[in-house]
DNA sequence: CCAGAACATGAACTAAGATTCATAATTAAG
DNA sequence: CTTAATTATGAATCTTAGTTCATGTTCTGG
């Protein structure tokens, strides 16, 4: 029952506000950053913050979860090139490695892969990325590209710790190591 | 010119009390416990415990450099145990292990374990610790155990992010992918 | 045993940042 | 155009935690 009254058009223009300020801060800051810095870059009060969302929790959350559905929706236009030019393998590394990118140099992004870590609050989003990401390694695996026990899970663990405050020479070189890691005993098992 | 005069009786007391509340507290909370709190625990007054350390930052630093100082210790132990019943690579793991384990049940440790990834300060412990690490990898490669390019560096960077507020079993899982990774390619090139 | 140096105390000060709320401004329906 | 309902404002309140310092104690050498 979406008995939710229209907004007043003032309010609705300064909601708008309010998350496009918070989506550049957070992306700036991340989700430290004060609820006064947000107000300012939205040109609004920070009352008016508190009557669109009852907590700052509550509004990091909208702006880490929108970063969530576009992380999902890369995942499934991944999964989706399976069968094109190339392999599987190769759509999975360049994923994850578009996302590692994305975390360094987007705090939200950043605060957002955490959560991959942690599944909190079983968001669709995650689930939506999840399934995606399922057909991608499922794939990867029958190519013989991917060691034959890698789960979902095992991808979000990882992602959640990627060594994001250290020069980009030494996330490649983590990255490098992991990938190897989901590959080994592709060849052993099999 | 160690020019400093010794401590009064009960000064030197103060001192001993500080250090060990701020351990007990520091591994039980990490480094963001309160000044007040630590103070307490050993009995004192804040004030005492700003005479002994200038800054919060001074103390917490002197706890976690005494954990990392017995990081180092065990380092050395396990390099020490190279040629005995056990292989390199054994004990390289073995090492690794405890290392995650302590991790994940003393903050002290945790906070310890993040300076790995960012060698701010390089102190002398982290010095020893890797030259012990050398030597363990040195002769984990030569047995045909550990990947050929494999670096100190990447360990201190890896174990910098443990997912150490997972369950058990996803740190366990965890670590089997990433020694799998240390180990993979040991074939292929070697 | 005493003086003066060292040390300890803890209330007060400072800084940040989240959140509230009385007051003022806007909007929309009639 | 009015008015009641909806919004916006932003100074004030509350917390939390680090740090300081005037005042009171405790040591230690002589």
């Amino acid at each position: 029952m979406p008995n939710e009254r229209p907004l007043r058009a003032d309010a609705a223009r300064n909601r708008a506000k309010i998350l496009e300020a918070a989506n550049r801060q957070i992306i700036a800051f991340g989700p430290e950053v004060p609820m006064e810095s947000i107000a300012e870059d939205a040109g609004v009060a920070v009352g008016t913050l508190y009557r669109h969302f009852p907590t700052k929790a509550d509004l990091v959350r909208a702006i880490v979860d929108s970063h969530l559905e576009e992380m999902a929706a890369e995942a499934e236009a991944a999964a989706d090139r399976i069968g094109g030019g190339t392999s599987a393998v190769a759509e999975f590394i360049t994923f994850w490695h578009m996302i590692m990118e994305s975390a360094a140099s987007n705090k939200a992004v950043k605060a957002a892969a955490r959560e991959l870590g942690a599944s909190v609050d079983e968001t669709e989003h995650l689930r939506r990325g999840q399934v995606a990401m399922e057909r991608l390694i499922e794939a990867g695996k029958a190519e013989g590209g991917l060691r034959p026990d890698l789960a979902v899970e095992d991808c979000f663990i990882f992602f959640a710790t990627v060594p994001l405050d250290e020069p980009v020479a030494v996330r490649e070189r983590w990255f490098t190591l992991v990938i190897d890691g989901f590959r080994s005993g592709a060849l052993r098992e099999a």
